[in-house]
RNA sequence: GCCGGGAUGGUGGAAUUGGUAUACACGCACGACUUAAAAUCGUGUGCCUUACGGCUUGAGGGUUCGAGUCCCUCUCCCGGCACCA
């Protein structure tokens, strides 16, 4: 009989289904409850090979677990509410829930024919009223408690799917304008529209949302992604006084204004040189403050108001006008610096004003050059030489030093000095000479050292740097600020170097690449090399202090503190959290479900009244006026106020479908639950979710939502946990062949209908398991696949001949004798393949059954029946319904595969005794000798020596010594 | 621009803490079976070299007895963010 896979698949199918084998109950007698949760698809029309990736990779790791005796809920539902049923039901002439209804249920029998674990009694469909019911539920609960708020915001607006777009739904597009703002969907250039939108307070849990992310098992990647989307800055505020220009002469009446700024590097506080507004900075607008140039600044503000509708296009060249008249005071140093007003400081975030340290601030080093404001360097990197380190107890000196880079333009080389008694090569350097500016000394430097005499000055580097070193000859410690100055050679006009200097190092030209060479200062070479290329050299990092009084020589990390307290500033936390902005003004949605009454105000529906149906419209079609289609329904507006019974309206606006998806894995511990979103006890039962296995794309949104979903809850004790997911590993997404993204009208879409039809499912998800490292994904290769699909019918001969063999045997009555090294290798093999289910490793663990097959195929002996069964079960996972039939009709077992327990391995075969150990010379493999497990250096050195091919490439040279690594490897050093 | 992730044979990829680079699979070549093809099975397969041997993990440099793995610079690709001080 040969592997036949559509005929036992569905044969299985069938049966696991009428036993109710993955139905999870709530509880198992002494078995642990595990929760395994994947994204539950859109149902946009039909499976795609991503969905397969999604969600039978995933249930390799769910047999296992429940092999692995836990009492398993692999769920799966609908996330049915969205904008592509409405676009795909306007094209087709149909209701969108009638298009998705469809959807849903052709897709359902394509994800029953993968054959995974899934529970199906548990489904969950969002566009479903008694789902929908709890979502309207959980809002108006969130709006008793505060945690809903309606406000005026600035939205990004589609005119041609008219509606509001989140942020992430606006993706850059290059046109013929430039780089414009367009829809991610349609490419219609968005436009910014001002509109009064409901919103969700999720900036109430910047903090927790931020620092529980330590007490999950998430990705690195993942919660780092979270942290920066929260964007939490610790950091200073600090308060300026400003003064008028003309306090001096009336001083009387004059009003002391001040201002506050936020900022997280206080330590460069000696280097702000001024100071920047917002342009609706409310200090403006208080007409007590005199500001000459009233005018200008006013049209200002009105351009840059302006600009929000294409800012884009303005892109980002840094524009302000000062305000004149006025002069604010930096406390640390009583100097008085100007006030500017410009539109690259933004009003929502800190104090909507900034003090300005060009030096150390890439946006503020922009401006200062383009509007010709002072620089001041006040934290310079700091470099303790390697080489030379400072000895202790040694007073130290401090100098002043130049380096000079000259390059040859016609080489595109590097000058540079290679030292006689030192291996280094260092550009030419020294100390700069009383009264000499950096330039001259550089010049100087030049010409004593190497003799060229003719140069030209391209610039002086911005920013020191400073070292520290031994210097021995004078034997004391020296902290040495250095300065680059860059060159170019005019010409080899060279002069007459002096003979010390000969003797001490010769003149060479290195290339660009060469520049880190050994021996010299690697920190300064990678600092000005930065410097040589960057357009924008503000030194962004810690260092030490100066030009700061008596913070200088002070650590920039200890002096933020330091001079914080000096000045009196306050420390504050700040976030980029935004609030939630959930109205949508579309039609296929769940209804927010409130009600505008013009005596009370905004009320929430009645919970008895819940759910607030969406109501079938004929003409759902999205309008220009930025209404929801379900504002042109009269009747379903007008209704009666819940708090005075008056006349009263509808709110038209839906949610966003990230509500709905906000916590639906909450619904899967009771998902027909009549009374309640859930009951209290089931979900206890099985939440927080165990493992949460999903795309990368929701590294950010869909995790932070259902996150924030779960404080609220939390808050409100809905629920008695604060984070829903303990786990969560991501998986990759499969290209097309042609490495791009698969969509149809590249026309390189994988069907996986048809690969079933053509190898069975358990070759499709193993061949995705195969493919490569889950979290990776990748191009589809077309004919890879043949390979897993050999692999199996391999596995299928094995157990048919098995099988047969063993009716004839039987009858002699004669005994399979057992290999020794195979038996070993399956216990290795049970080992490894436990180990890399549990790390998401599916690609080496279909591998090493691979090698085991191959093994067991080469072997002339047989294995005993009962480590076929243990074979039989350790693929059973992978391949759960070709392992269901080999162990139902070729091993004779009458229940299923799927209920066995995973597989103990002996560890007795599991351990080595003997190591084969690699033989270097200078760290080159010449031989490996065979010896028993942990043999001492001398054993391991004996038979090392002995070896031919050893001795040929020693000769008759002694060896300097030998590294011995335990179990490992020899290497000798000639 | 900033923050992540990545680059290993013709291809997908493997390689505990730095310790035999290229496991496993695809493809290809040759052979067996066949009238023939497919399927299947067997053998070979990083590059250079007749050989001895040498070279090789995007490029260059460094640390080390030893680097795919650690450090620095650079290039390219993928994802995220967008003036958040």
């Amino acid at each position: 009989m040969k592997y036949n896979p559509s005929k036992i698949e569905s044969k299985w199918q069938r049966k696991w289904s009428k036993d109710k084998l993955y139905i999870a109950r709530d509880t198992k007698k002494d078995k642990e409850n595990y929760y395994l949760l994947t994204e539950f698809p859109y149902p946009s029309g039909n499976l795609h090979i991503g969905h397969w990736y999604a969600f039978s990779v995933p249930d390799i790791f769910g047999r296992y677990v429940r092999m692995r005796g836990k009492n398993v809920m692999y769920p799966i539902g609908f996330d049915s509410f969205g904008l592509p049923a409405e676009n795909a039901a306007i094209k087709r002439d149909l209701q969108p829930e009638d298009w998705t209804n469809q959807n849903i249920k052709y897709m359902t029998g394509q994800l029953e024919s993968m054959g995974a674990s899934f529970d199906w009694s548990r489904k969950v469909i969002t566009s479903h009223p008694d789902y929908y019911k709890w979502t309207q539920w959980l809002f108006i609960q969130f709006y008793k408690n505060g945690l809903v708020r309606r406000d005026n915001t600035l939205v990004n607006w589609c005119p041609s799917c008219k509606t509001v777009l989140a942020n992430e739904q606006v993706v850059e597009s290059k046109k013929k304008e430039g780089v414009v703002n367009v829809c991610e969907r349609c490419g219609t250039e968005v436009q910014q529209r001002e509109m009064i939108q409901w919103m969700l307070k999720t900036t109430k849990y910047a903090k927790e949302l931020t620092d529980s992310l330590e007490n999950v098992d998430w990705p690195e990647a993942t919660k780092l992604a979270q942290k920066n989307w929260i964007g939490k800055s610790e950091g200073t505020e600090i308060e300026f006084k400003i003064k008028h220009a003309s306090v001096a002469k009336s001083k009387e009446n004059k009003q002391i204004f001040k201002i506050k700024v936020f900022t997280t590097r206080p330590d460069t506080l000696f280097g702000a040189t001024y100071l920047v507004l917002s342009p609706d900075h409310k200090l403006i607008q208080n007409n007590n403050l005199e500001i000459l140039n009233k005018e200008e600044v006013n049209k200002y503000i009105k351009k840059s108001k302006q600009k929000t509708e294409q800012q884009i296009k303005e892109s980002r060249t840094k524009t302000g006008v000062e305000l004149k008249g006025i002069k604010a005071v930096n406390p640390a140093n009583n100097e008085e610096i100007p006030v500017w007003i410009a539109d690259y400081v933004v009003s929502h975030y800190g104090t909507g004003a900034i003090m300005a340290v060009p030096a150390h601030d890439e946006r503020d080093f922009e401006f200062a050059v383009k509007q010709g404001l002072p620089i001041r360097e006040v934290v310079v990197p700091n470099i303790i030489d390697k080489r030379n380190p400072p000895k202790e107890g040694k007073k130290s000196k401090e100098r002043k030093n130049v380096h000079a880079i000259v390059k040859d333009p016609n080489t595109g080389q590097y000058l540079a000095l290679k030292w006689t008694k030192f291996d280094w090569i260092t550009f030419p350097m020294g100390g700069i000479e009383e009264g000499e500016d950096v330039v001259t000394a550089a010049k100087r430097e030049v010409k004593e050292e190497t003799g060229f005499c003719n140069l030209k000055l391209i610039k002086v580097l911005e920013g020191q740097a400073r070292a520290e070193y031994f210097a021995a000859h004078k034997d004391e410690n020296r902290v040495s600020f250095t300065t680059a100055v860059l060159f170019e050679l005019i010409d080899n006009t060279q002069s007459d170097i002096s003979k010390e200097e000969k003797e001490m190092h010769e003149v060479v030209w290195i290339d660009k690449n060469k520049l880190n060479y050994q021996g010299m200062t690697h920190a300064e070479i990678d600092l000005w090399a930065q410097k040589m290329h960057s357009e924008n050299p503000a030194y962004t990092k810690h260092g030490i202090l100066i030009n700061s009084g008596k913070f200088n020589g002070m650590d920039s990390e200890k002096a933020k503190w330091e001079i914080t307290k000096y000045v009196k500033g306050e420390k504050q936390t700040n976030y980029k959290l935004h609030d939630w902005i959930i109205s949508r003004q579309r039609y296929w949605g769940v209804p927010i479900p409130m009600i505008y009454c013009p005596n009370c105000g905004y009320k929430p529906v009645k919970e008895k009244d819940l759910p607030l149906k969406l109501p079938r419209l004929n003409d759902f079609k999205p309008t220009d006026d930025g209404k929801s289609p379900l504002a042109k329904v009269a009747k379903w507006v007008k209704t009666t106020c819940p708090h005075c019974g008056n006349e009263a309206e509808r709110e038209t606006d839906t949610m966003d479908t990230f509500v709905d998806s906000s916590w639906y894995f909450l619904r899967y511990s009771d998902p027909q639950n009549k009374t309640k979103p859930f009951d209290g006890s089931k979900l206890k039962k099985w939440l927080p979710v165990n493992m949460y296995i999903g795309g990368a794309e929701h590294n950010t949104m869909h995790l932070l939502y259902s996150r924030f979903f779960t404080k609220a809850m939390h808050e409100l004790k809905l629920i008695d946990f604060d984070e829903p997911f303990a786990s969560r590993r991501n998986h990759g997404i499969i290209l097309g062949p042609d490495s791009q993204k698969m969509s149809k009208s590249r026309g390189n879409v994988i069907d996986p209908d048809d690969l079933v039809k053509q190898f069975g499912a358990d070759t499709v998800r193993i061949y995705l398991a195969f493919m490569g490292p889950y979290d990776q994904g990748g191009p589809w290769s077309p004919g890879a696949i043949n390979g897993v699909y050999r692999f199996l019918n391999r596995v299928w001969n094995l157990f048919e001949t098995k099988h047969k063999i063993q009716n004839i045997k039987s009858k002699t009555n004669s005994k399979t004798q057992s290999n020794k090294k195979l038996e070993q290798l399956l216990h290795k093999t049970i080992k490894k393949v436990g180990e890399d289910i549990e790390e998401m490793r599916f690609n080496t663990a279909v591998s090493e059954l691979m090698k085991l097959l191959n093994e067991i195929e080469a072997s002339e002996n047989q294995l005993t029946n009962t480590d076929y069964e243990l074979f039989a079960k350790i693929i059973a996972p992978f391949a759960p319904h070709l392992a269901d039939e080999i162990w139902h009709e070729l091993l004779g077992r009458k229940k299923s595969i799927h209920l066995e327990k995973w597989p103990k391995y002996n560890s007795n075969l599991v351990k080595e005794h003997s190591v084969e150990f690699i033989i270097q010379i200078n760290g080159k493999l010449r031989d490996t000798v065979e010896l028993p497990i942990d043999s001492p250096e001398e054993t391991v050195k004996q038979f090392a020596l002995k070896s031919e091919n050893v001795r040929k490439h020693m000769g008759n040279q002694q060896y300097k010594k030998a590294i011995f690594v335990p179990n490992k490897l020899i290497n000798f050093v000639l």
